[in-house]
DNA sequence: GAGTTTCGCTGCGCCGCGCAGTGAATTGGG
DNA sequence: CCCAATTCACTGCGCGGCGCAGCGAAACTC
C-alpha cells in the first residue's frame, strides 16, 4: 500500500508535471507572441487541426473551455487573419463550419514542427515500448482529467 | 532513420500530446473557477508552492511570463485573497518575498490532490521503470521547451 | 559621491472574456 | 401538421487582466 519507493515517485511525477504544464503555457505563450496572436487563439488552432474534421463553433467552444461567445470572437479573429474559413453547414444550417486554411495554418505548424524535431532526438533514445508507455499515460490522464473536470464544475464553489 | 513503426508512434504521441496538454489546461481554469480565482493565479500558486524558497515578484513575472508589473497585480490578488503574504527582504531592502500562506494554499492543494488520488489508482498499474520512464520525458521534454522558447523569443516576429 | 542598473509599484489604454439576450433553424409532442 | 421548446451562432455591454511606460527607492560601479 504505502511503499515509500513508489511514493517518493508519485511526489516526484506531481511536481514534475506541474513545471510541464507551466512549460507548455509558456512555449505556448511565446508562439503566439512570435505569431501576433493570442495564446488562446494557438491553443484553438492547434486542436483544430489536431482533428480530421472541421469543428463547429460550439465544439471549438466546449474543447478551449470558452462560452459560445467568446468562440465566436475567437474565429472572427482566426478568420480575419486568414487562419480559417467559416463554412455555412448543409445538413444543419444553423451551424457553422470552421475549417483552417492549410497554407495559412502552415506557418504556425511550422513552428510547432520545429519543437516536434527536437523531440524526435529526444525521443530517439527510447524504446518503442517505453514510447508506449508515454503516450498510453497521457490518453488515460487526458481521459481522466475529463470526468475530473465534470465533476468540479458540479462540486458548488468555494469561496 | 524512417522506420514506419516508430514515426507513426511519433505522430501518435504527438496528437496525444496536444490533447493531454489542452486537458490540462482545462482542468487548470475549472480548478480556478472552482475556487473563484484566475488561471493564472492558480498556476502562480502551483510554482510558488512547488518551490521550497519564497519567490520574489521577478522570480514570479520570469516563471508566469507576465511583466513585472502585472506580477505585482497577481501579488495583489492573491495577497487581498489571504494566500500569500508580503515579506521584505532583510539583504536587498527593494526586493520583496512572496511566501504562501500554508492553512488557505491547503485549500488550493486540496482540489490538486484530489486528482492525485485518483492519479495514483491511475499509476498503480505501472511499474517502477515505466514511472521513471514518464517522469524523465517530462523533465526533458521541460527543459528542451525552456531552450525554445529562448530561440523563439531571440527569432524575428513574423507578421 | 555621481551615474547606472535593478527592484517593485502605479496610471493608462487595449482587448479578451463572461453574461445576457437576439433571431434563425431544428426538434419533439399532441 | 402546428406550435412550443431547444439549440445554434452571433452581438452589446461591462469587467478586469495585461503590457507599456514611467516613478521613487535601493543597490552596484568606477
Amino acid at each position: 500500500m504505502t511503499d515509500p519507493n513508489r511514493d517518493r515517485l508519485y511526489e516526484e511525477l506531481a511536481t514534475e508535471s506541474r513545471r510541464y504544464l507551466a512549460a507548455y503555457v509558456l512555449f505556448n505563450q511565446a508562439v503566439a507572441d512570435h505569431l501576433g496572436l493570442h495564446p488562446t487563439d494557438v491553443q484553438a488552432l492547434s486542436l483544430l487541426t489536431a482533428e480530421p474534421e472541421p469543428l463547429t463553433v460550439r465544439q471549438i467552444a466546449d474543447m478551449t473551455g470558452l462560452t459560445t461567445g467568446s468562440a465566436t470572437r475567437l474565429v472572427d479573429r482566426l478568420e480575419r487573419g486568414g487562419y480559417v474559413a467559416r463554412t455555412p453547414d448543409r445538413q444543419d444550417r444553423r451551424r457553422v463550419l470552421v475549417t483552417p486554411v492549410p497554407q495559412r495554418v502552415a506557418r504556425v505548424t511550422a513552428v510547432w514542427d520545429e519543437l516536434g524535431r527536437t523531440w524526435q532526438t529526444l525521443f530517439d533514445d527510447h524504446s518503442e515500448d517505453e514510447l508506449r508507455v508515454i503516450t498510453r499515460h497521457m490518453r488515460r490522464a487526458n481521459d481522466l482529467s475529463h470526468t475530473q473536470i465534470q465533476r468540479l464544475r458540479a462540486l458548488p464553489k468555494k469561496d
